[in-house]
DNA sequence: CCAAAAGTGTTATGTGTACACCCATGA
DNA sequence: TCATGGGTGTACACATAACACTTTTGG
């Protein structure tokens, strides 16, 4: 007979808010790790493929109910990782557009559940977050990262109608740098299948020219990627 | 109390073989699936990591105890992927040089482990694959296939002295094209970190200028990479 | 009018590609 | 000497990067 282990599931929800790449974390009321953050995530049903566990435990936590993406991340395993039974998480990386927001939902003690911009994990003033969530958080921030080169992930960052400012924002706050807005511009026209000009202009918002319109295209991979200057 | 699930691993062993890329895989002597064939693969222990649980299932059952690389690669949980019980396993990516192959090991009724051209897992008269273990594989090669573009992973195909025409013949194999000696040379030489001179020479194989050697270098990323044409 | 944001044009620079050519060895 | 594979040089196509410039809006 094999050991049965305990399974779990992890999301790392990653949104934009005011140009920042941000996590979703949940607060713990109890011990191990009680006044930490966690991701949001459980234990699979006995009969629950994993992808609808992480849609339930997101839905369940956080009230999202659609992510703009949604794709397995990496399985943590370590004997130790959790004080006290052994588990084996499958983390899950979902993408989600500015909005609208899952609003941050009451706890015991405030917010249970708030952004928080990624950046701000590693200086002391972020917040502590429980298990190895620091690292699954590491990775999923990276996939992310890294995907937006050669993938049209970054629509999934935006609403569904989207200008290309939008579009280029993401990479701007994912990769912190700034982007050549005309060279962007060529290369994700020039890149079959990325987005769909909808003939459509926006209202301008304060000032400027009304940009188009797009929606995302059917590609699934970039080519050429569009890659980051350093590493 | 969460639900007890069993945890496997099962580990996709790619190596060159002939110029083709070859997958181990396991001859299965009970039901399901008599008869067929299976990764190397078994339950996780319950106290054991998972990548440590990967190495002992491939040494128990193929005799490989070193591999050029070794990595997660994805896990999967399919509520029915085992009609016997529930099973969520994690899958491993290994990658071997051409040598030392791990010797078939004699059982009931022919060799029990085996090399495959991954080319000839599609078509009749290729093997059959238990379980879910066709896609597994597919997963593990496309990883692989990806994962030379813009790593130096190829040098785990290779052996710990290695020519450059060897490096090449491991994408040429992998990606089934032909790339041109001379570019590929400037391309792997100008990425730092990729390889290592060793200042010495090969004798020649049946005729031709020997080849100077080199060992893998510390890069872990090719900035650029080297992209695939198609696609 | 000016400021701001979107979008177009142009040019320098670099990288990938194709292929001609030279080098060193075995037979 | 030829065949074979290793290694160098070079010219062209193409992609990226930098930035000047035009267009369209709000104030």
């Amino acid at each position: 007979m094999p050991p049965a282990l305990a399974v779990s599931v992890d999301v790392v929800l990653l949104t934009l808010r005011a140009g920042r790449l941000c996590v979703l974390v949940i607060r713990r009321d109890d011990p191990p790790f009680g006044g930490c953050w966690a991701l949001p995530g459980g234990f699979v049903d006995r009969d629950e493929d994993l992808d609808a566990s992480a849609l339930r435990q997101l839905a369940a936590e956080t009230g999202v109910t659609t992510t703009g993406h949604l794709e397995q991340l990496r399985t943590y395993g370590g004997a130790h990782r959790d004080p006290r039974v052994r588990v084996v998480s499958v983390a899950y990386l979902a993408l989600l557009p500015n909005l609208p927001q899952p609003q941050p939902q009451p706890g015991r003690d405030g917010p249970r559940a708030r952004w928080w911009p990624v950046e701000d994990l590693d200086s002391t003033d972020g917040p502590t977050l429980a298990f190895d969530h620091p690292r699954i958080v590491g990775d999923g921030v990276e996939r992310a990262r890294a995907k937006l080169e050669y993938t049209p992930l970054a629509a999934a960052f935006c609403e569904e109608q989207f200008t290309l400012a939008d579009l280029r924002r993401v990479y701007e706050a994912a990769w912190g740098v700034a982007l050549d807005p005309p060279n962007f511009r060529r290369k994700v026209l020039s890149t079959p299948g990325f987005v769909v000009p909808l003939g459509q202009r926006t209202s301008p918002r304060g000032g400027g020219r009304p940009a188009e319109l797009y929606r995302r295209g059917s590609a699934v991979a970039l080519h050429p990627p569009l890659l980051r200057r350093s590493v």
